[in-house]
DNA sequence: CTCTGTGCAAAGCGTTTGCAAACGA
DNA sequence: TCGTTTGCAAACGCTTTGCACAGAG
């Protein structure tokens, strides 16, 4: 896990270091995390961290395209590993957001159905609000 | 034009206001507004506009959904005139925002596409990325 | 050894808040 | 008139920056 993020790093041209392939490995275990939840989750095995440290790597991560931010209404902006498209669902009670995948059929319907003429498309983001299967429980 | 906002702010339990209006034809006319562009334009007629005004009453145009918000990848979020569904293309050169109606029929199948079981959809975000068919002749 | 990355503290901005005066109904 | 809204200035909190030291290759 640590040796994969070690590559990928290097693989962009960025050194790794301790900071960077946990800020990585946080984000793959928590899917999305805010910059706060990053550095609040390593400070607790690595103290001294430095919250601008934090910043400065988010920065960096999404400049090579490690990183994605994911841009979330009435939040702060999340970040994620660069990844096959898909959606966000996400939960207006409790600030979740999950992935969902869709399959290259209904990705493909998705571009033709976004398609517009003079308009070069690059990237997609989806992104669906609601409340998710925990917090309806409540 | 301003007796329709007027209107519209009252029917939402706010009084109607050269600001608050002014405000509302801005983010009309621009499509979408920035906090800071919808200031800059209003104080050019009504110089003594407090930024802190605008601010004050977006939050509050939001919360009563007369205003919906529009995150944006590496910008500041965008304010829009609450709306049928759309898709937003977004221009990474430029920065414009610009609204793709799509079909009831499209809308329809949207829906099932993203449908989710324990996922109560509430409303959804779409917004495509790439380059406006003025900044790709440049 | 050299260059890059880190941590710290300060600076910079965007945003929010409190309050007295102005305004809408 | 009465409750709401505005403008101002100060406070706040997030984000960025500069620099000396530490660390990766």
């Amino acid at each position: 896990m640590q040796k994969n993020y070690a590559v990928l790093l290097k693989e962009n041209g960025l050194k790794s270091t301790f900071q960077r392939t946990h800020i990585l490995e946080n984000i793959h275990a928590l899917g999305h995390g805010s910059i706060d939840s990053i550095y609040q989750k390593i400070t607790q095995i690595h103290p001294t961290l430095s919250l601008a440290t934090v910043y400065k790597n988010i920065v960096l991560m999404v400049e090579k395209g490690v990183l994605v931010e994911v841009p979330i209404l009435g939040q702060k902006s999340k970040y994620e590993l660069s990844k096959k498209e898909h959606i966000h669902l996400i939960c207006t009670a409790c600030g979740e957001v999950e992935d969902q995948d869709y399959t290259e059929e209904k990705a493909k319907l998705f571009h033709q159905l976004t398609q517009k003429e003079n308009f070069h498309l690059s990237s997609q983001q989806i992104n669906l609000y609601g409340t998710c299967h925990l917090c309806n429980k409540i």
